[in-house]
DNA sequence: CATCGGTACTTGAGTTGTCAAGCATCTGCT
DNA sequence: AGCAGATGCTTGACAACTCAAGTACCGATG
């Protein structure tokens, strides 16, 4: 019945709809995109609200790249700041301010709600949490080629 | 246990890996992207092959400036050509050319293959099953803003 | 201790998409 | 007929990301 290529395009799009939702929401309550809420989220769970860069692009599905590219603002706009390490001259770390902090407090609540909101327009509670579950072995592998991580 | 903003995390990490995944191979073997690949089956779908450019748009959850963006490089290398309306001068359609429909041929098997290959290595074939199905309600809401089509 | 390979990060150029603005055309109202 | 507003499409400016190449540094090996 669902092939799967079928079951990606919906995934594509449920997707694309998903974010175009809290990235409204997030942006005119709190002038920051859903890519940006996702760095502050691991930086907030991270040890120290620190991580090298490196480790952050892994761990959001980018290029080393593409988060010297998104810290710039948040950096600019003084939410997260740049650490040195003095073990190793190569890293640095990207860190959670206080004042970044404050603000993913403020919008993890938002995008609670949003995502609540947005899953429950479609889906009982019950088939959010398998829609969750089944997720959940999907992510692992595809990363982008350059500069993996730790995973020779 | 899952709450909401944490499916939703889940739900573009998984997303991103499978579209790497599938960009990958297709560019690979047939020159063409994901987004591409969606562009032609939606047309491949219409009746006889061909869709307004606004009408893609909605089908694709993209603006009218992302198709006319996206349709010019398909239009060049002569998948996809223009076709206009008679009865009214505003409109252009997308219309699959023979090659164009040939191609979509070759890329549905191959990303049929992909999809498969990439759902089941996390989940049982009834898991991608009820995941679309699942999906299905969650695709609807959430265009971007401009040029909706007839909705209002 | 020189150097060679691997790792961390940044930067230039290209891609793909958005939004805002603009143009041409259609439609309904008078 | 004539005009106001909607609709279809394109274009310029910008945002976010990728890849490729470059810089700086670490660590092991001769």
């Amino acid at each position: 019945m669902h092939d799967p290529l079928d079951t990606a395009l919906r995934l594509t799009r449920a997707h694309g709809a998903l974010v175009r939702q809290l990235d409204s929401v997030l942006s005119n309550r709190h002038g920051i995109s859903y890519a940006d809420l996702q760095i502050l989220l691991h930086l907030g769970a991270a040890e120290r609200g620190r991580m090298r860069r490196v480790d952050l692009a892994a761990a959001l599905g980018l290029t080393a790249s593409g988060v010297t590219r998104a810290l710039g603002p948040l950096e600019r706009i003084g939410l997260v700041e740049r650490e040195k390490d003095p073990r190793d001259a190569r890293v640095a770390y990207a860190a959670l301010t206080a004042t970044g902090r404050g603000l993913l407090e403020q919008m993890t609540a938002s995008a609670e709600e949003v995502a609540e909101d947005w899953f429950t327009a479609g889906c009982t509670g019950a088939e959010v949490d398998s829609l969750g579950r089944l997720l959940t072995g999907l992510g692992g592998r595809g990363r982008p080629r350059a500069t993996r991580a730790t995973d020779a």
